[in-house]
DNA sequence: CTGTACTCCTGGGGGC
DNA sequence: TGCCCCCAGGAGTACA
């Protein structure tokens, strides 16, 4: 299959909300592991901590999905770049929150099996399929989550109304790397990444070479503004996008067409009255796409 | 402490 | 058709 979830925030959050009717007291009967490694190793005690036992409610943290279980214990599930959550029941995917992407066949890039029962006494597996196994999941106490070792250096989340522009400068403090990487830090906002910054800071109108410590107070709270709206836009669009990953062909979902600069080089800019070109550049190694005419 | 370069992987796409 | 090279959502680590 061509097509591919972007897991930013928002496309976590949208497994989230899928997940969440059919984790939700739902009881694990069995785990499976493939025989690779992902980024992170299992934790020794990985399969006595889920077997047995139920999924409270599934939430999310930055990039991770969290799913408390009743032993006081969280899974944590990170997808990486390329990992994907599927539930599959009697042979066929169950299409939660319309997110199915293909049908329930093994494939080789399936690395953990969950099986489960549900509270009707359906059963079920959740697949983590992941290609490049950048992703992970591991185990932490509910009550010390946040102390964790994934979780202790995350800063704000961006949707919280306590992030605004005065607290994104003061996690910027003196640095001046670009405002670009300073936003794709997660200790300075978690969330956002390739795609959402540069979207981000396009809709904000600032350059991504700025020094991040250079922002303006206005400055600083439009982006901070601009980066709610997009992600707020994003979630929204998130299962009308994703459903359409159900089709067979592999055609993708309507998001990516929305983008106003990620992706779009040597195309004009869709700022009103601007006559600026897309261009592409490389901070950090990866690609940043702006308009240097309206970012400024 | 800051900033950066590199690393972990597989797969898709373009050029030749 | 088949190489070979570049590129891709993330983020920890090492090093100047």
């Amino acid at each position: 299959m061509p097509c591919s979830i972007m897991p930013e925030l928002p496309e976590v959050e949208t497994v989230v909300r899928g997940l969440q009717p059919f984790l939700s007291g739902a009881k694990i009967a069995n785990v499976s592991t493939s025989q690779h490694k992902l980024r992170f190793p299992y934790p020794d005690d990985f399969m006595q901590c889920l077997i047995g036992f139920r999924f409270l409610n599934v939430g999310r943290r930055a990039k991770y999905i969290v799913a408390d279980l009743d032993n006081e214990n969280s899974l944590i599930i990170h997808l990486g770049m390329s990992g994907r959550i599927s539930l599959v029941g009697n042979g066929q995917t169950i299409s939660f929150d319309d997110y199915a992407y293909q049908t329930g066949a093994m494939s080789k890039h399936d690395h953990v099996t969950i099986d489960l029962i549900g509270t009707g006494g359906d059963e079920f597996s959740l697949i983590y399929n992941d290609p490049r196994r950048f992703g992970l999941l591991d185990l932490a106490r509910t009550d010390k989550i946040h102390k964790s070792r994934h979780f202790a250096h995350l800063g704000p989340e961006p949707l919280d109304d306590e992030f605004t522009g005065a607290v994104l400068q003061s996690k910027i403090g003196k640095r001046v790397t670009p405002i670009k990487l300073a936003l794709l830090n997660q200790e300075i906002v978690v969330g956002l990444g390739n795609i959402y910054v540069c979207e981000a800071l396009h809709m904000a109108h600032i350059h991504p070479n700025r020094h991040a410590n250079s922002l303006s107070v206005n400055e600083a709270a439009l982006l901070v503004a601009n980066s709610k709206q997009i992600l707020r836009a994003a979630i929204a669009a998130g299962g009308s996008t994703l459903k359409d990953f159900a089709h067979a062909d592999g055609t993708l979902g309507g998001f990516q067409n929305e983008f106003l600069a990620y992706d779009q080089t040597g195309k004009p800019c869709p700022s009103p009255k601007c006559k600026g070109i897309i261009e592409r550049i490389i901070q950090g190694g990866r690609s940043t796409f702006f308009c240097g005419k309206c970012q400024k």
